[in-house]
DNA sequence: CGTGGCCTTGATAAAGTTCAAGAGCCGTGG
DNA sequence: CCACGGCTCTTGAACTTTATCAAGGCCACG
């Protein structure tokens, strides 16, 4: 089995010596979960953590009437549900898979005999974690400062890496819904806003999930609440 | 000077070596802010980062339009500005001082140094991070899927510990603006939301500070978006 | 070539913000 | 002891942004 070579693969473990690679890897447990498939819910008590190695899952909150916020995507090499662990309380959000996605469970007890052996990932694991807590920052400020064009601006922004010279064109990786619900809003506003940044070619749209940037600069602008759309 | 039984009465220090200790406190570097005082700003980057020994620190973000959203306020015992130290990034919001406050700055290295000393440092870290890794869930579900009544109302819970038998009236404290900012509105939407709620006899206003609760189950249902305001 | 999922568009309504003015409260200083 | 000035808080009216509800369009896949 290659779980072993999946597992030192993983940021999280760094460093680990190959002894203690392999009592991780003997405590893990591999899981598959189809498209849609819930991971955990929120509420549920966290006997452990998973890791995702294939696919992605999304975290998210859910109010009574049914909205959905994303909380974060993550994807192959990150952990989930890790705060329920640390905090030794019950899993805060839900967890579920966004295509079918191959995730490993450490139970509790491994993860923290782990740490106690080998401190280095202690502090692995507070960089990750100190990240997440980054991201939060900016999305609590994203949802209380700016409004929608702003937020998905930013997200757009984000997405282009690199695309900077001739600006070509790329792909939505997620469905449009689900980019909605991860800006704090909902498809109909989202495809309005999209509408109207194509009107005053900031982008244009190209089919269901293609986007080419227009104006960068004008694109920062709406990011920062400098500019607005009419 | 007490400094050494300050440090060991944190909690984030519990359990560490008396010899431990004292090289904290060498390592440690006490300064006064008076109330208003700016404390580290967004961007900085962070050399260290600080533990409030006494008074109350606010940590802010700030919109280009002079907006302002509270992520957390910290009393006594708590930590501030740990995450660019952890994520050897830039401070990702703004610190100051709500009233006089003293605290005590640990450089990067000092802190680094402890964790690699006694791992149990690290724990206790992990243990803050995902406190307020939940913090900041929460918040994010109140912005975006409940609205400002729901919040006011879970605040107005959270305050009243205890005081449920007999409703006795209890004061904020902090200022209207500051509450405004915590819950991710302005003081004159705050304010007319009080009035809806008093007039609703769930709470009973009392001068300028005071509230007392009158219908508990109420403001439940209210932060659950069971109920809503007429 | 139809059916279902996803996305777009329009009309309407609700929630919150902005701007502006005024009320209450408090410490200072005459 | 009272009056002043400044701060915080409250209230009203207009406006903006976003959500809601309801159709209709597009596209992919069987």
């Amino acid at each position: 089995m290659d779980l072993l070579h999946h597992i030192s693969a993983v940021p999280l473990f760094q460093g680990l010596s190959r002894e203690h690679l392999e009592q991780m890897a003997v405590a893990a447990l591999e899981q598959v979960f189809k498209k849609g498939q819930i991971i955990f819910s929120e509420g549920e008590d966290g006997s452990g953590f998973y890791l995702v190695l294939r696919g992605r899952v999304k975290v998210f909150k859910l109010s009574p009437e049914g909205k959905e916020q994303i909380l974060h995507i993550l994807g192959p090499g990150e952990p989930v549900g890790e705060v329920a662990v640390l905090s030794g309380e019950l899993f805060p959000a839900n967890a579920q898979a966004m295509e079918e996605s191959r995730l490993l469970f450490f139970p509790k007890e491994a993860f923290v005999e782990m740490i106690r052996k080998d401190p280095s990932v202690a502090l692995r694991m507070l960089g990750v974690l100190a990240k997440r807590l980054r991201k939060f920052t900016m999305l609590i400020e994203d949802l209380s400062l700016k409004e929608v064009p702003g937020r998905l601006a930013s997200y757009l922004l984000g997405q282009d890496l690199g695309g900077n010279g001739p600006n070509k064109p790329f792909v939505l990786e997620i469905p449009k819904a689900q980019l909605a619900s991860l800006l704090g809003t909902i498809p109909e506003t989202l495809s309005r806003i999209l509408s109207r940044m194509a009107a005053e070619e900031l982008i244009q749209l190209d089919g269901t999930r293609g986007i080419r940037i227009l104006d960068r600069e004008g694109l920062e602008e709406l990011a920062q609440g400098l500019r607005r759309l009419s």
